[in-house]
This record gives structure tokens, C-alpha cells and sequence, in this order.
DNA sequence: CAGAGTTTTCAGGTATGACTGAAATATGGC
DNA sequence: GCCATATTTCAGTCATACCTGAAAACTCTG
């Protein structure tokens, strides 16, 4: 098997493209707050061959243990990240990035919104006579992307409609 | 010295709505990334009075050591969430919220974007035979990003000139 | 239903990093 | 330039959470 993506034992490391990828997700990821070993699966799933890969697979690619993957692809799957899929006639379940991760993230962008908005509101129940602007410029800030953020996703889809093959 | 925030010794604990606000903050920024003394710290500026305060005010208030405050304030004011203003004739430097925080925030967005096109880049280089898709997204988003985000700016602008007082 | 194979759970080891407290350094007023 | 004070640095402690490895639970094929 020379297809092995991650999981060379000896030799020269990251001289595979591939496996400096992988790193390089990783390190993006873990800055985002997950965790390396999310970074990694990430990484790998983003291009790996076939597209949807097992547990076992990933593990032994990325020569993590069996725990771990099933933790963190627990964890990529809560968030959209990945997508646990079944392949008939196949007893394990096979885990992919989605087709349409990105577009599911931006959906998230709205949550974030609403999180700020509750800080905004309870700010208003504390605001100090001084620079009032320091809790004021925060509701500021939310009320334009409430206002600006359905429009921007509509010019997202449409782009993406637009551009995509 | 009844203005306390946070740091009071006794008493039914989180009765002062500023002290639950102070750590409705935190708990926020927490997901964000930051450390639970730091969104400490972004809370308290945010409500105290008077509104730049002093490392060591900062650390009585909400029981922190110096070194942490130190640590902290390093870190809040690199990410322009914290500014350090001097006031004449005083011997201690001041910390505080800066008037346009939000307006700052939003300008580092640039390298959140820059950072995915190098991401994405580099994927361009491993792009896999089955399901392409999974580099070629993430660089339609970017695309997206690069070429939505400047508007976006413009408009906030417009939006803050409106409204603010 | 049996049973192989897959996935999850969980306790333990480990690493990472936040916080403290004190010492060292830097700073501004006199 | 001196000195009180503010700030930074740093070693040590502690908490948190990742990762592992194995056992338990589950699932699907035959």
C-alpha cells in the first residue's frame, strides 16, 4: 500500500505534499479552537481517497488511536464539520466532509449574532454614565449585522449558485 | 469604598448585576478563545467607573494576581480589545476599552480571509481526484470573502456614521 | 440469532497552559 | 540621578482536557 497519506513510519517527514497539508489544516484549526486531532481529521478528510473514509482508516492514516477518532468525529459531526454516511452492504460508517460544509458554517454565523445580542441587551441593564459608548458601540455593531447579514447569505448563495460547476 | 464590582468578600455571591454581566462576558469570550481572565478583565472595563482603570484596580476588583493582569492586558491590548492611555501626572499607565474596539475588530477580519486563501491555496496543490468539491468550496468562499468584504466595510462605516451620537 | 466487526465509553497517564507570588526590571516624579 | 511605585518576568503549582488502550455496548451481515 503505497497510499499511505500521514502515516509514514520512517523516512524523511512531510516530505509527502499531502502530509504537509494535513499539518497545515491542523494548525489553522487548532488556532479555531479545535483540537489537533480535529485539525488532523479534518485535514485528511478534505483529501483523502475514497472521499468518505472509516474510523479505522482515518486512525491508522493518522495513527491516532481508535478513541480519539471517535471523540473528535463525534465532535466535527455536532458542528457540520463532517458527515457520518452510510455505504450499503458496508457494516462501518464512512465519514466525508459535506458538500456543503461551508455554506452550513455560514448558516451558524446567526447563532454568533444572537450570542452578542444577549450580551448587548444585558450591557443596556449595566451601563455606565461614563463612555456608555463601550456597551452602546457593541449593540451598534450587533444591529448592523442583524440587518446586514440576510442580505450578504442571499449574494452568498447566489455566487455560490453562480460559480459552482 | 462601596462601588465595589466584583470583588466582594462575603454575601450572597452574584447579587451585584454588574458582577453577573462581568462574567456573562467572560463566559462568552471564553468559547472565543480567550481565557477566563481575560474576558474577566473585558467585562470589567467595559461597565467600571471611572472607565480606564489602573493593573492594579483591575486585579483588586476581580481578585486576580498582578502577573496575571500584567499577562492579560498584554494580550487584550495586541489584539486591540485594550488600549493603554497615559494620564498626565500620573505614575501608572491606564487601561481601557478603546472608543472604536469593534471598528478595529472587524478591520483584523483581512487576515482571518488571508489566512483561508493560504489555506486554500496550498489545499490547490493536493486537490484529490474524487469529490474536488472539498478543496475547490473553500476557495469559491474565499473568493466570496475577498470580494464581498470591502462593501461590507464601507457600509459598516456608513452605518456607525449614522448612528453614532 | 449468532458472531464478527464496529463504535462508544471510560479510567488512567500525560501534556498543556493558566494562575499565583515574589523577585527583577523599568518608569516617572521629584 | 534618586527613589518610590508600577510593571514585567519567571519558576512553581494546579487545573484542565487531550490522548490512549482496553473493555463494554452496539450493529449489521450471514
Amino acid at each position: 500500500m503505497a497510499d499511505a497519506v500521514v502515516a509514514q513510519d520512517g523516512g524523511a517527514p512531510g516530505e509527502d505534499p499531502r502530509d504537509t497539508y494535513v499539518r497545515q489544516v491542523a494548525a489553522y484549526w487548532e488556532r479555531g479552537g479545535l483540537t489537533h486531532a480535529a485539525g488532523l481529521i479534518l485535514g485528511y478528510l478534505s483529501i483523502c481517497e475514497p472521499a468518505a473514509e472509516t474510523q479505522a482508516r482515518i486512525a491508522s492514516a493518522l495513527r491516532l488511536s481508535a478513541g480519539s477518532v471517535s471523540t473528535q468525529l463525534r465532535q466535527l459531526t455536532q458542528i457540520g464539520m463532517v458527515e457520518r454516511v452510510r455505504l450499503p452492504g458496508e457494516r462501518s460508517a464512512r465519514y466525508q466532509v459535506p458538500q456543503d460544509m461551508w455554506t452550513e458554517m455560514m448558516a451558524t454565523e446567526d447563532q454568533r449574532i444572537a450570542g452578542l445580542r444577549v450580551l448587548a441587551d444585558a450591557g443596556a441593564a449595566v451601563m455606565p454614565a461614563e463612555r456608555p459608548d463601550r456597551i452602546h458601540s457593541l449593540d451598534l455593531m450587533v444591529r448592523f449585522w442583524e440587518a446586514e447579514w440576510p442580505a450578504t447569505r442571499r449574494r452568498l448563495a447566489a455566487f455560490l449558485a453562480k460559480e459552482m460547476p
